[in-house]
DNA sequence: TGATTTTGTTGTGTTGGCAAACATATAAGG
DNA sequence: CCTTATATGTTTGCCAACACAACAAAATCA
């Protein structure tokens, strides 16, 4: 299937810098993402032989990116392959800025959450309050740092438009945020690289690698949290930006022409129909807690419950109409509370699908629950920060 | 911005060949896309040394997919450097089957349109029809295909969802064919390599490599016929394909929840609202010539006439929110009528779509009238099958 | 006409990965 | 327990691809 991979390429010659380079980033990839591995296991994962393998692990050695152990014992013939993981003392630091608190984590390269810091706060805070309070928690955490052998940098999740380019972020409604330069003012105030995107495009790559949609090529995630529907897609193993970063706004997708108007300015936005505060209202609780909501859907028997869940699977699988046509995706992952209404009625929200999706599109379609819990967007978060180690490990990890 | 570009890289390790494959890859290509190039303009682009480009070049023009000519007048200091422009007797055929004719095109490499054949029926062709058509059509060129120095297969452009593992016809609605193995009756009956596609995802990378979108990573095609509305999508400067190749339907996206039910079976689709029939039943026409409609558009005074155009107008930008939200293009391509509306109000279709997306993804993004004529899908099915030899030169043109 | 500039050409050097031969560590079999 | 088979690490030599530098050629410019 040529078509698909070609064209995207640049014009751009390969040297054999770049063939080390891309070697020693799939390496580091493979451990990072799929875990620690044996020496013959990245041979045959690579393609590469074994002695290339060799070197290759050696150099990520000696960068202190990887560690290599006993061989664990295989109960299989031959020489035993040395195990090769992710150097856990490479760390990342993940924030995500909500209404209600900053949290900031401390991620290792092999996919630890060290540590988790979630500062509430009394009101919705402001970006420079946001900045003010990572620095002070960084500040704080400040000889645990030092004990690690690398921080790479800073990755942000924001429930909002951020610009990929400068970290700019463009608009975060529900924190009321609106062209705030985040990466630069938190890069200033912390010392670190600081990298921003949006927190649902994050989860669907994490959810992609870590988590329901390992092996997933094409899925298209959904995550309900207090603050609206947020969305990330991921094309062809990669996450769909667009040209500025603000793709995979599928909660701004119409779902109901006689629908209210939406902050974004447009009419029958999912956002606005599909939404945690009905649910909540419908089933009479207060906290926004994930598994008080699975509990209390599977307890009612309520048919304003099942109208509400009724109501909101409808319109639900309208916008899952539109983004099984346009993507043809192998998964849906679906998030917070618009985990719980799926789990709530699994099937009919698959049927509901199914009757409205092109046929051939829904064939290889699979709709189930993220995987990943309250770690998701550290982990997320994280994974910006070590993108561009992982892309070029030499290069980063000298510099 | 490392975040866009990792993470869909395979696990598979590069060695020396895959080098060697690449820069060919990139050479070809550059010269297919960009048309002839001088030597130092490659060395420019690729970024290789003029050593390397020179042996490369030679390489290619062993293989036979290059030639190398005088270099032109350039008025410009130092030695001048040969051109180099693709072999355009190296050949695809294009096939694009309608609901009224077969279209065979002769497409060389270099993109010129050496023969045209437009085989018109007088009903609806089946599968087995259109094979025996283009099969016949190529016995008559038997004498002119012997004449070229290659002929690198078929591509096939179809009004439907295709699979795009095998070429398997899955659903044109308009050709009413369901489940033909279009690409390997073709392959059978003719001997040639045959890759079939939508028509309009290849119309949007046709649209990108030549047309309006030269240069645009990120675009939204939309192309409307007599047979409805097609798209094709680029996200990061390939073709969006979905797991099986249905990607891109955005004519089954809804745009009127008090819409009818569509032969897809959903309601309220883009291809139910937006479509060329009703405009010309306003306009009083008959015969689908994109340039009467043109004309008649320019020309007419009625009320009757600009209502409707405002109400597709209205549903088109409803398709295009969605579109601009989800995929934040830079550009979108209006094809066929939609071409037509659009230049018949531009100004109005870009007020409701600024108005309806997110501020933030509407600002990098243009609305533009489709460039490639009549030639388009003859262009677009021949990049088709041109695919695998772009992207291995060495392989393909040897073996 | 000679200086300058640009680029093709040629020979040499560097580097990355491969292959083969050898070494080593395990399991299986008697 | 010793031998054999198997798998994999290790070492060495080789090859392919590109970079670099020196030189040559072909244009403009003064």
């Amino acid at each position: 299937m040529p078509y698909r991979s070609d064209s995207g390429q640049s014009a751009r010659g390969n040297n054999l810098d770049t063939v080390r380079k891309h070697n020693l980033s799939v390496v580091l990839g493979l451990v990072h993402r799929r875990g620690p591995a044996s020496r013959s296991r990245l041979t045959e994962a690579t393609g590469l032989n074994r002695s290339t393998i060799a070197a290759l692990v050696g150099e990520l050695v000696e960068l202190g990116l990887v560690v290599e152990s006993e061989p664990s014992a295989s109960n299989r013939v031959g020489r035993p392959s040395p195990v090769v993981a992710p150097d856990a003392s490479v760390v990342a630091l993940a924030v995500n800025p909500e209404i209600d608190a900053v949290t900031v984590g401390v991620v290792g390269l092999d996919g630890t959450v060290h540590h988790r810091v979630r500062e509430a706060t009394d009101r919705v805070p402001t970006a420079a309050e946001a900045v003010a309070i990572v620095a002070t928690v960084l500040d704080g955490l400040r000889a645990d740092l030092a004990s690690y052998s690398r921080v790479v940098g800073i990755g942000v999740a924001v429930p909002g438009l951020v610009r990929e380019e400068d970290g700019m972020v463009r608009l975060a409604p529900h924190l009321a945020w609106v062209d705030e330069p985040f990466a630069s003012e938190l890069a200033d105030a912390t010392g670190f690289p600081v990298l921003v995107a949006n927190d649902a495009s994050l989860g669907a790559n994490a959810e992609r690698l870590f988590g329901a949609g390992t092996h997933a090529s094409d899925l298209v995630y959904l995550n309900g949290g207090a603050s609206g529907v947020g969305a990330g897609v991921i094309a062809r193993g990669a996450p769909l930006t667009g040209i500025a970063g603000y793709a995979g706004e599928l909660g701004h997708t119409l779902v109901n022409s006689a629908g209210v108007r939406c902050h974004c300015g447009a009419i029958g936005c999912l956002d606005t129909e599909v939404n945690q505060g009905a649910l909540m209202r419908a089933l009479g609780l207060e906290s926004a807690d994930i598994d008080e909501i699975d509990r209390a859907l599977a307890a009612s028997e309520s048919p304003k419950v099942a109208a509400e869940v009724e109501r909101q699977l409808g319109f639900l699988s309208v916008a899952l109409r539109n983004a099984v046509n346009v993507f043809n995706p192998q998964l849906i992952v679906l998030g917070g509370f618009l985990g719980s209404l799926f789990e709530a009625a699994p099937a009919r929200l698959e049927q509901l699908v199914t009757e409205s999706v092109l046929t051939a599109a829904g064939e290889s379609l699979r709709i189930v629950r993220a995987e990943l819990g309250s770690s998701l967007l550290m982990v997320a978060a994280a994974e910006l920060a070590f993108a561009s180690l992982l892309a070029d490990p030499a290069t980063i990890a000298e510099g």
